[in-house]
DNA sequence: ATGCCGTGGAAACCACGA
């Protein structure tokens, strides 16, 4: 079962190069961010033209979420990371496919920090902390997928001493990732490539993808119960490189049959 | 060091992103 996670960036503006990327990369489910368009305003023709069910969670302008599957009809679970009934951003949602639990999570930028922004973003992580651990107690295979706005490591950020003091790279914010991770979730795509510099994300400007200045930032985390099950991990990095491309590339997982 | 680009929505610019 091969499932990815992409941050579209505009599902509209970006309709084409998801088409064809979910043609050529043919995940079984696929986790989109940055839908930027209203509950009204989603692709589904198109979507499901290309073979695939979809639930979503849309706002207008900004953020927005879908999680596509072609093995079976998405049963939603929550559409929104339960503790704060003030948070209005579509930034979650969750659906069971094919037996495992999928999150598709958008975890707030948080810049400039310090500031509001951040501290909305570490309220958010911490809701997702809670989260995810009621998901580990409740021990079902589970992956949290999305756009976490955080480079874990050094190893994450082409040029970490300018990053130091940014919302993405802030030991708080890595810290928080840190505590997720040690509740027995598995960085797939650091799982299996241990060493590599990794990116998901290169700005549209400074020629940031020509010259390779990346951002891992987009990651999937994998419950205790699908640890062995993962057989390969990888960002599909040449998406980055077409035309009218979203700022991200998307990353997949494949896992073994449970 | 920097939103220099891209998107959406409203307004002919601005908010926001990372």
């Amino acid at each position: 079962m091969k499932i990815a996670t992409y941050n579209v960036n505009g599902i509209n503006a970006r309709l084409p190069v998801l088409l064809r990327w979910l043609q050529e990369s043919a995940p079984d489910v696929a986790c989109l961010q940055e839908l930027k368009a209203p509950q009204e305003k989603f692709p589904l023709e198109a979507i499901e033209g290309a073979g695939y069910h979809a639930i979503w969670h849309g706002q207008k302008s900004w953020n927005g979420v879908a999680i596509l599957s072609r093995v079976g009809e998405p049963v939603e679970v929550r559409r929104v990371l339960p503790g704060d009934a003030e948070d209005v951003h579509s930034r979650y949602i969750e659906a069971a496919v094919n037996g495992i639990v999928v999150g598709c999570l958008y975890l707030p930028n948080g810049n400039p920090a310090p500031g509001p922004k951040f501290d909305y973003k570490l309220g958010w992580f911490q809701r997702l902390q809670r989260h995810a651990e009621s998901l580990i107690k409740m021990n079902v295979p589970a992956v949290l997928a999305g756009d976490y706005n955080v480079m874990p490591t050094e190893l994450d950020v082409y040029k970490p001493e300018s990053w130091r003091d940014d919302a993405l790279f802030r030991p708080e914010v890595r810290e928080a990732y840190h505590d997720l991770v040690a509740q027995g979730w598995t960085d797939a795509l650091r799982e299996q490539h241990p060493d590599e510099r990794i990116y998901t994300f290169w700005d549209y400007f400074r020629n940031a993808y020509a010259r390779n200045a990346g951002l891992r930032i987009d990651h999937l985390l994998l419950s205790p119960t699908l640890r062995g099950a993962l057989r390969d991990a990888a960002v599909d990095n040449h998406v980055r490189g077409w035309e009218k491309s979203s700022d991200h590339a998307p990353v997949w997982i494949e896992l073994d049959a449970l």
